[in-house]
DNA sequence: AGCGCACTACGTACGCTGTACGTAACTAGG
DNA sequence: CCTAGTTACGTACAGCGTACGTAGTGCGCT
């Protein structure tokens, strides 16, 4: 019986089997597994140690012993889903190397729609994250700087990456609980926005509205992004 | 009788006032300004429909009379402290004064740090978040770009500065509702860290370790940031 | 002038959440 | 072998968003 512990404690510093006890049922893989799955086919919210449970097949209360608090819970789904990241050996080319990295995440993000939104906070150092990590910094051996710098960098473009895959998915994602499309939701925005802009009160803004014509297409718009933040460390 | 409205709605489309039937007790400021006080004050959690409505002095349920459902009320916030922002006359210099407004935003942020979690996705377009909009395209009117060039700048440095302010607070944030001090958590992630580092399976972040000494500072980071972006775009 | 209806107010209730706590079964270390 | 630490899990509590029903109010229309 550990109790709650009334002091901080990451995780991964925890021994997943200690030994003493009854076999556990389950590893922390399958339980990420579950709970990737789960907010994969549902979205995020659908994540409850409930459900969680309810997909391994045991019992509420016995998650806990494989997992404090939920938030931990979140630090193995988002350590799983780190585990997709294939590296490669880095080309000598950093530039290069750092635009397939963001476009790789990218792809891992609309793959696992829900990953924006754990990111965001800082989290903790996961054995995935480090991997990750070093091998970004693996793509900025030829990259002369020092690795403050580098790190600026690499937080930099995972910065942007998040924010624009954010950007990307937030409508379809908030409309997956509700009872109208992303089409729908969209619609009334963006007539509310030319009801505001007719109004005459902003008329940069309607400028705006009257120069470009067709759809923009955000894979272009990332890019564009990424290419400007690169080019600032350059 | 409304209903619930099961087709999309902008809470700024809907008039606050309609005429018939007795006088609302509170307007949408005096709400926005309920919220906003508790979430300064106890976090952005801490926003409850029940909380708001006792800081009101009103049932619950009488709140769905002003505010359709909790996101609104989180609209309502965001409008009320994107008032704070305090608009000028632009320089001529767009850089200096994007420079200016990366500042400011990243100040209302600290001072309202439930902010950046509710910016992350994308949201109505509010009054004053318009006007903002607005002032930023004013700023950049001695920058020679297209309109959809200058909206990816302006999205740009919002989403930066977003992001830095995100990773500034975030400890503070997290460990707001938890019986540890931000220093606790802090030392414990580090000290994980460091023995993940010293196990030898990152050498290129064991290097950065041995590399830097000094405690990092926050806001030299972001104008560097600040800088690399803008330079992109010139 | 007065009827009717749209509105405000709000109590109750439902289904959901995270998780504290207590108990029973089990197994490895001393 | 014994016992301490672990797993498993049912029950329970406080809190959440909000659907629904009812009572009272005052504007707009006839």
């Amino acid at each position: 019986m550990a109790g709650r512990a009334a002091v901080p404690e990451v995780i991964w510093a925890r021994p997943e089997r200690t030994g003493r006890g009854p076999r556990p049922a389950y590893t922390r893989a399958d339980i990420a597994a579950a709970a990737v799955r789960i907010a994969d086919a549902e979205g995020l919210d659908a994540v409850s140690m409930r459900r969680v449970a309810a997909e391994l097949g045991c019992g509420t209360m016995s998650l806990y012993n494989y997992v404090p608090r939920k938030e931990d819970l979140h630090e193995l789904m988002m350590d799983a889903v780190s585990g997709e990241h294939e590296l490669w050996e880095p080309s000598g080319d950093w530039r290069a190397d750092m635009f397939l990295v963001a476009h790789r995440t990218r792809a891992l993000m609309h793959r696992h729609t829900w990953l924006p939104r754990l990111m965001s906070p800082v989290h903790g150092f996961s054995p995935n994250a480090l991997r990750y990590l070093e091998h970004c910094l693996a793509c900025l051996d030829s990259f002369e700087a020092s690795y403050g710098t580098k790190m600026e960098l690499i937080a930099m473009v995972n910065g942007v990456v998040t924010t624009y895959v954010t950007n990307e998915i937030s409508t379809a994602e908030r409309t997956r609980s509700l009872p109208w499309t992303e089409e729908q939701e969209n619609a009334v925005r963006i007539a509310h926005l030319g009801r505001q802009v007719a109004s005459g009160a902003y008329p940069r803004l309607a400028a705006s509205f009257a120069e470009d014509a067709g759809p923009i297409d955000l894979e272009a718009v990332f890019e564009r992004a990424l290419t400007r933040v690169l080019d600032g460390f350059a």
